[in-house]
DNA sequence: GTCTATATTCGGATAGAC
DNA sequence: GTCTATCCGAATATAGAC
């Protein structure tokens, strides 16, 4: 079962959306903005319909014209953060050395994270009982995990563990940054120092393996 | 204000407890078993004072003999958790090699968050909206960054950076290895790894510091 | 799509007797 | 300390008219 919300709509061509369509979607994200602020006040479980509702100048019920539950609210606000995430790699302007963009990268997410705290909880941490995110909210996530990959690739990252391990050092900034220094930039500024030394444990355990390569031909020979 | 609920009794030494005060502790022991198991099973924000009482063949009511209320709940499962790390920390025997009981600490640390995901989730992630700890369930914590300084001091780590560095890539393991494999050990693997490599960061800058005042002094002189 | 009205359930917390 | 009884509020969700 997904949480997703098919509005009913008969228009000739599926893809684009006419006058109606574009008003209920404009609506809807105007909704899920709402929903954002409401969450930021009274945290991401205590969003109420209710209030939600009177914030559109709604009533409570009418919300169901927009989404089929609550998860499906849910569902719709970690699809867009998920998207926020994307598009702002994706807009900055990708740095020559791949280590210096690696460092970026890396900067950019534990800054994303640490700019809202209810946003990194629903997208990174599992906190909302029952809520998972369907396929189409999970489609950005995905793509964004492959930008990652290729970056990583770039760096000559792709040694077995390394992606593991880089996934645990940023999440490990983040989640330090929002949890102990919401909107600063105390773990931020590790980024840098971070990447280096990973760069570096990937180097050395890719000279020694090499190492034990030529040590074992020269044996042979 | 604090959510810890002191029991009325008037016992002579205010240390030690009468058969009375000790049946009180008991009886709260077994109730906040219970709520972990509860937690377990409907997530930590979802834990309902009613289904608590069952358990222990209360009425709902009579939980409030024992927390002032619900966050008072969650201030002693706080602090029963903080305390179980603690233990498992004193009780494993210190490894002779600095750097060797780093690695055993990081295991232990990430392995004790993915056996059970609610206490880490509770212990290190900020969810349940309005509970802060209190100072007492606090006090366990403490000790526990006490002693980690400690081990750290001892490898020789202290610089500045160096804890937020090694508790954000601790914390990341813990967070990974919960999020994408509770239970098994995909992340616990990389610990020693990754201790490596971070030792490895700060000889190499604590060289470069000091080639640097070579280089000075020999400028001088 | 939006409304009113309501169903339904459940939550934490309190009063006061025993 | 434990109980019964109850309060009070809040929540999501549905039915059906317009």
């Amino acid at each position: 079962m997904t949480h997703r919300f098919i509005p009913p709509h008969d228009e000739d061509a599926p893809g684009s959306l006419d006058r109606r369509g574009r008003r209920h979607l404009a609506k809807r994200s105007r909704i899920i903005e709402n929903a954002w602020a409401l969450a930021r006040r009274d945290g991401l479980a205590g969003i109420s319909l209710r209030d939600l509702a009177d914030s559109v100048d709604l009533r409570q019920p009418s919300l169901y014209a927009y989404f089929e539950s609550k998860l499906g609210l849910y569902d719709a606000m970690f699809e867009e953060g998920q998207r926020q995430l994307l598009a702002r790699s994706l807009a900055r302007e990708r740095l020559p050395d791949p280590r210096d963009e690696l460092v970026a990268i890396v900067e950019d997410l534990v800054r994303f994270s640490s700019e809202d705290t209810v946003r990194h909880q629903l997208l990174f941490q599992r906190t909302i009982p029952g809520f998972e995110p369907s396929e189409v909210a999970m489609e950005p996530a995905r793509e964004f995990v492959d930008l990652m990959t290729e970056r990583l690739r770039a760096a000559r990252i792709d040694g077995p563990g390394d992606v593991d391990l880089f996934s645990a050092i940023v999440s490990g900034l983040a989640h330090q940054q929002v949890a102990n220094d919401p909107g600063g930039d105390r773990w931020v500024r590790l980024a840098r120092r971070v990447v280096e030394a990973f760069v570096a444990d990937v180097d050395r355990r890719a000279d020694r393996s090499s190492k034990q390569r030529t040590t074992r031909r020269s044996l042979k020979t």
